[in-house]
RNA sequence: GGGCCUGUAGCUCAGUUGGUUAGAGCGCGCGCCUGAUAAGCGCGAGGUCACAAGUUCAACUCUUGUCAGGCCCA
């Protein structure tokens, strides 16, 4: 029995009877003080050693070793009971713990069916919840029992049959961790951990923690420990493949399995008895562990391999595993080689429900893998997770709608891309012969320079395997590719002759998609490899997935270009915004786009890049002006990185001084003056990197700022440009009106228009670009039965087409 | 009870060694564009960075505590 070493324990007279209890016990057994007396008071530490008569008749015999005198424990408490608790070395861990270095016999008198063996001869093959009943009777019968009462606790129960366990001490074979642990601890510290915490956290703590494992387990089904005892004696050995074990037996197995290996004996050197296996098998874990040298069959085969692929370069599993199989790999690999089993680890989070709980086969909360497959497509599924908190070690929680995103957002439009180049290089009966090639056109060379950009952004996060970081470079590429590159190249590929900049259009695309392809096998296979098989010619691996992946070759890129086609990309974006505010939609055409921007270098990429802007934008010209001032109002801001460290607390006093500057000092400061600036408590030598510039539009103005550019709209709509719009409004409206009468897009049309005298004069002094853009055979001023009638504002418009043959 | 992680826009998430207008995608509203697109583009609304205290000239960021969620262990 154990006491608590500090608890006070009182000895009580209550009639002709002596108790010893807690002391803060006694008001749960007596309700009155006057019921009992006490005698003394004494510590749990006093009471030690106390010699008691046990409750039973049983282990007589183990009086001896001491086991019926008290102990004291930590773990006991006045919550419950009289203070004392019954100590069963068998049959819980703390128990086990308190009496492990006494000398008393642990003893486990139930079989492995829960009954009571021939030691408790009373209730010999009663199941022990069976007998509880005749215990209690027993003890009352005995005028033991002086109180009896149910209360709750918690119980562990079979996580599968939901029945009750017995938890009960049995024989185990361990592997001494304490002897390992340390190396254990130093192969972890070569590991790169994905997240970096679980390294030192949850990982680190766990090895340092770490306790005996026991690697034994009393199945049938399981790999035998290999280990033969004396069945007279304690000798044993422990066998390290079949040929040591047909030397020792004389018996070669094929059949490695608990019936056929348990059949091997032979004589004990030792002289006293037979070498028998032991029963046990081993825990599957340990297998798991010692994945590395079992899946090929070192060190029987496959040395050399082994020993140039060992560690693994790297290993993902969830973040369950750190007990599981990051913990198994790791003891067996420190043990054996004094390494770690691999060198880099990627931990995936739990995938969650849509419901952010775990997903359950008996909630059914989730969706069945194979519908969503079948919906969203493997990739989708697959990118969706790969770009997730999940590749992180956080949770997920599983959506169809993110899936979805996926979709749209990736996988369409990457396909998109391919089904473009496919459609136009079917019409001009296109095939690369797959040799890299330099073309002209700046936008080709943009888009080949930011694919191996693309190349060398993943592969530098794939080295570091942050695999949703490398995605996001994809993602944008393709971005990049679609709605600026097709984009922006369209009409090269529509023209009819096959010239020099047509090919080399095709050939850009034709790399670029199979540079993309390649760089984002990995993480959407399928449709890569669906695209590959159509564009590989005839010398490319069979599979996208035999091609070695991509090195990023840095002679093909060009990072001013980039910079460049950047910067115009901001500018076209800026004046777009400009349109939309004024509400000036694009294909009203404007006179002309101010370009202002201090910054000389800018000028001159922009300049470069006029063409773009001005079809971009449908302006008829850019103008550059350096003079911002006109459009923008200047406001200066303390650089609070660069002055706090030095101004420490007058960090605060300076920085009001500097947002009073006015606009002449900020532009003194900027064309590299030095300003001295007094403030309450000090003084400072102001230069251009100790503040940072704020400009804006000044009022009335249609101007937009962003950074060190500025873009103006002029945004007069002369007589002449109200012409060209309106026509640029019917030549829309036509086009759409060929899609609605169903015509090929390559069918020529008679059209007749009908409207207003302005109206005529506009479309007579566009006639041509009307005939062009809408392939009009002619042209007839009239109005038809069957003619459609479109406004714009106040303009009206009559238009009815017919295909030329069909006339 | 202990260890580790997480908390930022309606949703899913970024946010470098602390530096002053906290970002993206989706969704929503309005508009534009469209002879590749079950498309695309622009503008807009939407934030007490879970809460509190502290350190600091300065905190989404560092420290401590509280609350909520998750995983592992007991």
């Amino acid at each position: 029995m154990a006491l608590g070493p500090d608890i006070v324990y009182t000895r009580v007279k209550d009639g002709n009877e002596v108790y010893i209890l807690a002391k803060e016990r006694l008001s749960a057994y007596y309700k009155d003080p006057g019921d009992y007396e006490i005698i003394e008071e004494l510590t749990g530490k006093e009471l030690e050693g106390t010699s008691y008569v046990p409750l039973f008749p049983y282990f007589k015999e183990f009086d001896k070793q001491n086991a019926f005198k008290t102990l004291v424990a930590d773990y006991v408490t006045v919550q419950d009971g009289t203070g004392i608790v019954h100590t069963a070395p068998g049959f819980g861990e703390d128990d086990y713990n308190v009496m492990k270095n006494t000398g008393i016999p642990v003893v486990c008198p139930i079989d492995a069916e829960c009954r009571f063996t021939d030691e408790v001869p009373d209730y010999k093959g009663v199941f022990v919840k069976d007998a509880d009943k005749a215990i209690i009777k027993r003890l009352k019968d005995e005028g033991k029992l002086v109180k009896r009462e149910n209360y709750l606790h918690s119980y562990p129960f079979c996580y599968r049959t939901k029945e009750p366990l017995i938890y009960r001490a049995i024989s185990c074979w361990f592997v001494d961790i304490s002897k390992i642990k340390e190396k254990m601890i130093a192969a972890n510290n070569q590991v790169d951990w994905v997240p970096s915490h679980i390294k030192t956290g949850r990982f680190g703590k766990w090895l340092e923690g770490a306790r005996d494992w026991a690697i034994s387990r009393n199945r049938y089904w399981g790999n035998p420990i290999p280990i033969w005892k004396c069945d007279g004696s304690d000798y044993m050995e422990v066998i390290g493949s079949r040929e040591e074990l047909k030397e020792k037996s004389g018996v070669m197995v094929d059949d490695l399995h608990k019936h056929f290996v348990d059949e091997i004996t032979w004589p004990s050197p030792d002289g006293k008895g037979t070498m028998r296996r032991i029963p046990d098998v081993l825990d599957c874990w340990f297998e798991s562990g010692a994945m590395p040298y079992a899946q090929v069959h070192y060190p029987f085969e496959n040395k050399e391999w082994f020993e140039n692929h060992f560690p693994a370069d790297f290993i993902s599993e969830g973040l369950d595993q750190t007990r599981g199989w990051f913990y198994t790999l790791t003891i067996l690999a420190a043990a054996l080689f004094d390494k770690p089993a691999f060198k880099n680890v990627i931990v995936n989070g739990l995938v969650l429900a849509e419901d952010g709980k775990k997903m359950s086969k008996s909630e059914r909360n989730f969706s069945d893998p194979k519908d969503i497959i079948d919906t969203f497509g493997a990739d989708a599924l697959r990118m969706f997770l790969m770009n997730s908190a999940v590749v992180k070690g956080e949770d997920l929680k599983y959506s169809d709608e993110g899936i979805k995103d996926v979709l749209k957002g990736f996988i369409i439009p990457f396909w998109n891309a391919y089904s473009f180049f496919v459609t136009y290089a079917n019409i001009d009966d296109f095939k690369s012969d797959g040799v890299p090639k330099e073309p002209d056109n700046p936008l080709d060379r943009w888009i080949l320079s930011e694919a191996e950009s693309l190349i060398s952004e993943v592969t530098e996060q794939l080295d570091r395997y942050d695999l949703s970081r490398a995605l996001g470079y994809i993602v944008r590429f393709v971005d990049l590719l679609n709605n600026w590159y097709i984009r922006r190249s369209r009409r090269r590929f529509w023209r009819s002759e096959n010239d020099v900049d047509k090919l080399q259009a095709y050939e850009t695309l034709y790399s670029v998609l199979m540079t993309t392809i390649h760089v984002a096998a990995p993480f959407v296979p399928f449709i890569t490899e669906e695209i590959y098989q159509n564009l590989k010619t005839e010398s490319m691996p069979e599979s996208l997935h035999l091609s070695d992946y991509p090195v990023a070759n840095s002679e093909i890129r060009d990072l001013e270009l980039e910079k460049k086609m950047e910067i115009t990309r901001q500018a076209v974006s800026m004046g777009r915004a400009l349109r939309s505010i004024h509400s000036l939609k694009i294909r009203q055409p404007l006179k002309s786009l101010y370009i202002v921007t201090r910054d000389t270098k800018e000028r001159a990429v922009l300049r470069e890049m006029e063409d773009i802007i001005i079809e971009e934008l449908n302006v008829k010209d850019v103008i550059f002006k350096e003079n911002e001032e006109d459009l923008v109002e200047y406001k200066a801001k303390a650089n609070f990185k660069v002055l706090g460290k030095t101004l420490g607390k007058n960090m605060k006093a300076a920085a009001e001084k500097i947002e009073e500057l006015s606009m002449m000092e900020i532009q003194s400061l900027l064309d590299g003056a030095t300003l001295h600036l007094d403030y309450d408590s000090g003084e400072l030598e102001l230069k251009e990197e100790g503040i940072v510039i704020q400009r804006f539009e000044k009022e009335n103005l249609k101007v937009l700022n962003e950074g060190s550019l500025t873009v103006g709209l002029d945004s007069e709509i002369t007589e002449e440009l109200l012409q060209e719009g309106t026509v640029r409004d019917i030549v829309r409206s036509i086009q759409n009106l060929r899609k609605e009468r169903n015509l090929e897009v390559t069918d020529r049309i008679n059209l007749k228009l009908s409207g207003s005298d302005w109206l005529k004069v506009a479309v007579d002094s566009f006639k041509e670009h009307l005939l062009t853009e809408t392939l009009a055979d002619n042209l007839v001023w009239e109005k038809t039965e069957k003619s459609v009638e479109l406004n714009w504002g106040d303009v009206n418009c009559f238009i009815d087409l017919s295909r030329v043959n069909q006339v």
